[in-house]
DNA sequence: GAGCGAGTGAAACAGACGTTCCGTTATCTT
DNA sequence: AAGATAACGGAACGTCTGTTTCACTCGCTC
């Protein structure tokens, strides 16, 4: 029992044979690990509402020798995968351009790859990914614009898309055809726009397009002041760190994929069970 | 001084004007601020190779009261950020595969795109980017070549050398011209590639050519076992995320914006300060 | 309802801990 | 070179801590 992963089990598994009050200490135990970790006995004791002693028979309970040595287990998990994350968050903070050898730059956007990661989390709005996730799947012919830096994530969409077996359609310009591309949309199709500051013109247009034609449209920017949010919905802001203006597309490219596979548990849902699991499955063995 | 920030800097900048143990002593603090959370006086002592009294010199020495007090900075240092992110990666651990709502869903990828970053930190060859940079520095013109799940990488290399100012030409193969495209590849020129397992036919056959032409080639895959391991020099492994074949691009992504990044900074200095950094600036306009 | 056993609370104990003190050593000044 | 001052090592001290012990209570069984 020397890793908190197992300790954790066991308080769970073996709480409803526990006395009373070894319940009321594994309950604070699982919602207080800090304080296990580094308080002293007697002021874990008081806050928990037992005494000491119990806390030890608590620990022996758990095989340990003593309270000493169950601490020893709480501790372990705040040093194994944190203070490296932590430290770096911290590096990142202090210093804002990345500069040295090539290692310390892959440190800085690795870093601010979990900085993006951690704020994506929060301000996505799960009600938002719901709608979007309905919209695409409703769609008859999902269409995909983006231009420049945001291109390789549109390349993502339209290559997962047609993975779940959907109708994928990349309005990547090419030969100066965006907009015919774009005039085959439809009122049953849906539209997926990306487009980050300084918000290219083409995408704009196309975007215009889809309004007057009535196409239900998706977008993802990183403004709330973007040109484009006015002309999506839903429309998801996403924060990349950004270096020399070069965007590192962490966040996008998490948020694509969220969508995807979330588009594609629905599908699997909506056609129920097995025969859309095998259709799932070989379709995997496509992959590149 | 109750952030270990604050404390840190502080060590930093009187670290001058300690004396030798207590140099000693910021040292060892700095290096291991778990053990400094943890452990006791006496162990601190003989594992920094100092007297314990040395210790309690060292914090009064930074207006604490006594080692104690010092002791709990270090100690919140540890609880501040961890807790939430550390618990999730134990989730992620024991539940491989993500289900719910599209916003657990996005919560899955979130951690497990964390998780990735970690291990990108650890396992990239820091001399192998040296080398990488020096490689594409050199080179007349950057092929880049990848195919389905991997084109977004080679999307996102061929925007952003540009941006740089550099020749890149992505190898797309378009009208089924990818070897006539690869055909033009020179000796002074090199080649970017990007595959991931079961590993496109196109990529290895344009990867046996920039071989047989003497090409020099880096390359991106998963594994070592990759067939353009081989072929490819340096190569770089990257693991990232993945969940029914969709593979999270998150580390893959940060380890190419940190070569080009690397890349850019090691032009500039090349060519030397205010001229290069115009450039760049000029360049940076141009962005979408 | 009496006897039994596990569970619990509180105080006592032994050991460890952080801290202080003082003699000694090193470093810088005059 | 000698003195003065700061730094240091190591032992001693008093406190605090984890643990143990034991008396007591509660809940069950016969």
């Amino acid at each position: 029992m020397q890793s908190y992963d197992d300790l954790e089990q066991a308080i769970s598994s073996r709480y409803p044979e526990l006395s009373r009050r070894l319940q009321q200490i594994a309950h604070y135990a699982l919602e207080h690990p800090n304080d296990m970790a580094f308080e002293k006995v007697a002021t874990i004791a008081e806050r928990a509402g037992v005494q000491p002693s119990t806390l030890i028979r608590f620990a022996k309970a758990f095989a340990y020798s003593g309270f000493s040595e169950m601490q020893q287990v709480f501790r372990a998990r705040l040093m194994e995968t944190t203070p490296s994350y932590a430290e770096r968050l911290r590096r990142v903070r202090q210093q804002q351009s990345p500069e040295g050898s090539p290692d310390q730059i892959l440190a800085h956007f690795i870093t601010a790859g979990h900085h993006a990661l951690d704020h994506l989390g929060q301000e996505i709005d799960p009600e938002a990914m719901q709608r979007a996730c309905e919209l695409l799947a409703s769609a008859e012919t999902i269409y995909i614009v983006a231009q420049r830096r945001s291109f390789p994530v549109a390349a993502y969409f339209a290559y997962a898309l047609g993975h779940l077996g959907l109708h994928a359609h990349l309005v990547d310009g090419m030969g100066g055809m965006a907009e015919q591309q774009a005039a085959a949309m439809r009122t049953d199709d849906a539209l997926i726009m990306v487009s980050f500051h300084p918000y290219a013109e083409e995408t704009q247009q196309i975007a215009r397009v889809a309004r007057d034609r009535g196409v239900p449209a998706m977008a993802i920017t990183d403004s709330p002041l973007s040109p484009i949010c006015q002309l999506g919905d839903p429309v998801f802001e996403v924060h990349d760190g950004e270096v020399q203006s070069f965007r590192s597309l962490t966040a996008t490219m998490t948020l694509a994929i969220s969508l995807v596979v979330a588009l594609g548990q629905r599908l699997d849902l909506s056609l129920g069970g097995a025969g859309a699991c095998a259709q799932t499955r070989e379709t995997r063995d496509r992959n590149a």
